[in-house]
DNA sequence: GGGCCCGCAGGG
DNA sequence: CCCTGCGGGCCC
């Protein structure tokens, strides 16, 4: 695998494409972040010896422009061609004044993505007004540059955090350590092999330059509906804290009630009227426990299959789990792989080897049928997915609409391979921007050179770019869907709506909190320290939590190590080994600064949180009410009302009795298990299994309790490309 | 952490 | 009705 994009040689000098190392004469050196490449793999190589010395790596291109080199003959993503145009010609005009430093280059090119510029393209688009009204002072300014990624002197994009508590963007880290580099750039602390090879985002600090960046709005309790996704990733491992996560038997469980009106062939975003519960939809960054609750609320309905989707009518959606080693991630786009083609003899549902050729047929076929149309496939990402930067902490992540570019059988045991790329109006979880997808041109694929059966669209996609409205949409009339809706009751409805508000909160803080609390004390972080596996607590609290334990050092009593496997200390929320890391726990200073920052700006302004409130409530908003989830879980309080209404009702021998019924908001719906019998005669007692009950509490996503209209597309900004 | 195996849902 | 499947719990 990766073969797909163009790598620089590593830190032995060897290419990271061919694996060979380029003699002196084959080598190009970055003018900017002085990588050496094998120019024998580079897609174009400079023509003349001018060119060489101003090269300028394909990483350091698409770092800087927010793109990435477009070699000749590569398809544009419709829309591309007309609508950033201007964005590029007012990159290239900044590229070439001569009289800027590279610095300053910087920070233009910056303003011109972040649409804070109000240049000559805003008037002549008129499209990218909105975001920040006037000049006010804000966060980041407050903070003069101290959050800005060391290697390119922005704003980290897809933040990383390392044990020193430095924070980077990702591609500048894993630039970084491709090199051979196992050192902080700051610092010089070592860097965890681990977080070298699998850096995490940081979700927090995704939140704190959002916010940051919209700190007048957040202190005005404006919008911020894209911070949904953040605090739920955030939040403590319930599976290894609380008594639902002893539970067991969701093995084979029967679905639950699925909450939202979309058809099971509906393609597209599951909007807010589909959603009578919530009456906000499916949003970019909403998080489940597990595939059962995703099925739930509609992003993907098959609870073990990868692909949603009919050959005939297309694909609706796709679950990216890990489950096919040569998927590529690379978050904005990515490489998938169809299904099939795999020995699930013994009553397996899945397996690791690849020992026969896939077809374009079924769930394959459907996926090429969304390609030929260019329809929208909604995309969730799960935590299984260990390989990639993008993939949740827990759980599974909804990450919004992607199109099928392209897709072939590539050589070796054929399999289907798919090219997905973003194309979503909200801005994916792992990025701090406030707009979503610009139409991008495609990434070049190498294995594509060995590639059979490619399929490519021919004609104009049914969702795509709208340059008048600056978002996507459907372009062509939806496909019709075949399939029944399963209605829901209108007074289940409104119960669980009222459930909902009552849990609903919206203050300043309550933001802070959500997005900052500490996963030990749940109070707003003091001295932030991130672990290697990107979670954040407060020194102390951390510090405070293994006080009990105390740590053996490895030194060794008689040649043998002291720490042996029950010594390992975990992280609170995840199953990490954090030993290393207690030993020098390092503040993240730049992330207290935001949060310090955003708290005495929101001291500031303590009042006007009441209005809002009423406003926001009108769109049914809810929220998780996240602190007091372990001793009751917001979503038992839905729950309990509704129970108690109904006592007992679904206690029964048909299991699917209450969804039948449409019991609608009825979070936990209950079902019977049998248990598989293991020999030993006649014990009729436990044969019959055990109740099990799924709750949708985990399933409630936060809401920022704002839908206002005034909320969508911004700036035409360029997105990074990779 | 790896292997095993189950019911279930959905496509055809 | 049969076949498939990027889950999930459990046991080792």
């Amino acid at each position: 695998m990766g073969q797909t994009t163009q790598l620089p040689c590593a830190g032995d000098g060897i290419c990271m494409l061919c694996k060979t190392k380029p003699l002196e004469e084959e080598k190009l050196t970055c003018k900017t972040c002085v990588t050496p490449w094998h120019a024998n793999c580079l897609l174009s190589r400079p023509a003349t010896l001018a060119d060489t010395l101003q090269w300028e790596c394909p990483d350091c291109t698409s770092l800087s422009a927010g793109q990435p080199p477009v070699p000749a003959g590569t398809v544009l993503v419709d829309g591309a061609g007309e609508s950033s145009n201007s964005l590029i010609a007012a990159i290239r005009a900044i590229e070439a004044d001569t009289s800027l430093t590279e610095r300053q280059k910087a920070n233009k090119r910056q303003q011109l993505m972040s649409g804070k510029a109000g240049s000559e393209e805003d008037d002549e688009n008129g499209k990218k007004k909105k975001i920040h009204k006037g000049g006010e002072k804000d966060v980041l300014d407050v903070l003069g540059g101290t959050l800005n990624c060391s290697f390119c002197m922005q704003l980290p994009d897809r933040p990383v955090t390392t044990p020193c508590g430095h924070n980077f963007c990702l591609k500048c880290f894993q630039k970084w350590t491709a090199q051979g580099k196992s050192t902080c750039a700051k610092c010089r602390h070592i860097i965890p092999s681990k977080m070298a090879s699998q850096p995490r985002i940081n979700s927090s600090l995704v939140a704190a330059i959002r916010m940051a960046k919209m700190s007048k709005n957040v202190v005005d309790g404006g919008p911020s509906r894209v911070y949904h996704c953040v605090h739920n990733q955030n939040r403590p491992d319930q599976a290894y804290t609380t008594e639902r996560a002893k539970k067991r038997g969701n093995a084979n469980a029967a679905s639950g009630k699925i909450f939202v009106t979309v058809p099971h062939d509906h393609f597209g975003p599951i909007p807010p009227e589909n959603d009578p519960i919530r009456n906000r939809g499916v949003l970019v960054g909403d998080c489940w426990e597990d595939r059962y609750e995703c099925r739930q609320w509609g992003a993907h309905f098959p609870h073990v299959s990868g692909i949603a989707g009919q050959s005939k009518h297309g694909a609706q959606s796709v679950v990216l789990s890990g489950g096919y080693m040569d998927d590529e991630d690379h978050g904005e786009w990515f490489l998938y792989t169809g299904s099939g083609g795999r020995d699930l003899s013994g009553n397996k549902r899945t397996s690791k080897e690849q020992s026969f050729d896939q077809q374009f047929e079924k769930s394959n076929k459907a996926l090429q049928v969304s390609c030929m149309n260019g329809y929208p496939v909604r995309v969730v990402r799960s935590h299984k997915e260990k390989r990639s930067s993008y993939a949740p902490e827990k759980g599974l992540r909804y990450d919004g609409i992607y199109r099928i570019e392209m897709c072939w059988r590539k050589v070796g045991i054929q399999v289907c391979r798919y090219l997905f790329v973003r194309c979503d109006n909200d801005p994916a979880p792992w990025t701090s921007d406030e707009h979503g997808d610009w139409p991008r041109s495609l990434p070049v694929i190498s294995e594509l050179n060995e590639a059979t059966d490619i399929t490519e669209r021919k004609e104009s996609p049914s969702w795509g770019f709208d340059d008048g409205d600056s978002m996507w949409k459907w372009l062509k009339t939806a496909p019709p869907s075949s399939k029944r809706v399963e209605e829901v009751k209108e007074e289940d409805v409104n119960t669980a709506r009222i459930a909902i508000r009552k849990a609903h909160n919206t203050s300043v803080r309550d933001k802070l909190l959500k997005e900052f609390s500490c996963l030990i004390c749940r109070q707003v972080m003091v001295s932030p320290v991130t672990t290697p596996c990107a979670h954040n607590f407060c020194k102390s609290c951390l510090e405070g939590a293994f006080v009990g334990q105390t740590f053996v050092r490895e030194r060794s009593r008689g040649g043998r190590s002291l720490r042996s496997k029950k010594n390992v200390m975990k992280c609170p929320s995840c199953p990490t080994d954090i030993s290393d890391f207690l030993q020098n726990l390092q503040v993240n200073r730049e992330l207290m600064d935001v949060i310090e920052s955003l708290k005495s700006k929101a001291e500031e302004n303590e009042d006007p949180e009441e209005e809002a409130q009423e406003d926001a409530g009108g769109s049914g908003g809810n929220s998780f009410a996240e602190s007091e989830n372990e001793e009751t879980s917001s979503g038992t309080d839905i729950g309990d009302d509704l129970n108690s209404e109904k006592p007992s009702e679904a206690e029964g021998d048909e299991n699917k009795s209450s969804v039948e019924k449409h019991e609608v908001p009825v979070p936990a719906v209950k079902h019977t298990v049998k248990r598989k019998q293991v020999d030993d005669g006649g014990n009729s007692s436990e044969e019959v299994g055990a109740k099990k009950m799924r709750t949708s509490s985990e399933a409630e996503t936060v809401d920022e309790g704002n839908d206002s209209p005034s909320s969508p597309l911004h700036v035409a900004s360029e997105n990074d490309f990779q």
